[in-house]
DNA sequence: TCCCCTCCTGTACCGGCGGTACAGTTTTGA
DNA sequence: TCAAAACTGTACCGCCGGTACAGGAGGGGA
């Protein structure tokens, strides 16, 4: 009963970075056994088919993805008070992660799936549907925050600006593997943040350099 | 002669709708010879294989890229002197195109090899790299006679900010895709739109709504 | 102690697909 | 008209996803 969840969790890690690197349709299940040491009996007894294994590979990395995002920005928020500077330093914190990973950002399976759609079936399309759409809540529910205090210098939908976030999230990380330049990503983010601190904060409180 | 090159262009416009909704590993040639109406043979007489294929498929589409950003921002130097306002009309005419696509962008070959690096050669991959370069040259090239003309009001580095544009780009792709939100992309590229202008115009020629 | 359930292994098989080989045929442009 | 270009047809190979099913190890509860 441990033991099978290990074994799950095995396959997992194998098959996400493969998925990553050459898409559902170029990862074989035979490497995926090979490379877990387990038998192709014993994958199917885990996972019905490869849909089945796409499903639980995109959930898990979601909830993974959520996680992160929810620690990230729980802590900014602990560490400062103003709704705009804790966003702020949440977008500095997560480029600092974003930098720090060794080999570059792996990249999302959010973007594999939705290149991939008409090979799955409609659950797993909604459910990255649903991804897509809790990360518009989440930093919607931040910039709502911030809108109160802060009047935007031009006018902007809350909702598009909450998409820009995801955009060069998922933007940054196409351009930093094509590049095969690992820092891109972070500077993204970088660049996104001097976008929100302009739209949002004074004139006034903005020093040059 | 002039019939090959036609049959070529008639698979490989196939295999592009194709390759875009399913990826590389989910595109049969089976399939690709059955809509086109050719046999195997006569596939594998125009390529050598599915990597000769994608190679054939992404050059074209490359191409095909550049024609359209050279005919947008051309036909915006013309109309407009200043280098920001015929930078941000680009901006303008560009979302334009992308709301005018009748089903949302179909995707982006760029997008689509980067998410599946090992499978193909070192050839295709630094096509693929070669290609991202060529934006930031293009973009960087724009912001920097903006640059001469209007100091930015927060520094930035030009690569970075050429770079956001991309990454916009791709980004507002894959959103609009997975939310099945065909205007997304156009709305990510007119909030771009709006960074760029904040960034560049001063404050006195910025009125309010 | 026994038994049952979870977690696998082993074996055999199927059909689809990428790819090869090659001989033959039609089409087409100079 | 003639050669090259642009195919068709047929046969075949090996990999892969998936199915079917029998059986076995190992641990936990009655």
């Amino acid at each position: 009963m441990r033991k099978g969840e290990e074994t799950r969790t095995r396959i997992l890690d194998v098959a996400e970075a493969a998925v990553l690197q050459k898409g559902f349709g170029g990862t074989s299940i035979e490497e995926l056994i090979a490379e877990t040491g387990i038998t192709k009996s014993g994958f199917f007894y885990h996972f019905r088919d490869k849909n089945e294994l796409a499903k639980a590979l995109l959930n898990r990395y979601i909830e993974n993805d959520e996680r992160i995002y929810d620690e990230i920005f729980s802590r900014a928020r602990d560490l400062v008070d103003d709704p705009l500077q804790s966003f702020l330093l949440g977008l500095k914190l997560l480029s600092e992660l974003l930098s720090d990973l060794p080999n570059g950002h792996p990249g999302c399976l959010v973007a594999t799936v939705c290149y991939y759609e008409r090979l799955f079936d409609r659950e797993i399309q909604e459910t990255n549907r649903n991804a897509v759409l809790a990360w518009r809540r989440r930093f919607g529910r931040m910039l709502r925050d911030i809108m109160e205090v802060y009047p935007p210098r031009e006018p902007v939908n809350i909702d598009q600006l909450a998409d820009m976030v995801s955009s060069v999230l998922e933007g940054g990380i196409v351009l930093s593997k094509t590049l095969k330049e690992p820092n891109t990503l972070a500077e993204q983010v970088l660049m996104l943040r001097t976008f929100v601190k302009m739209l949002f904060l004074p004139a006034a409180e903005m020093p040059r350099a």
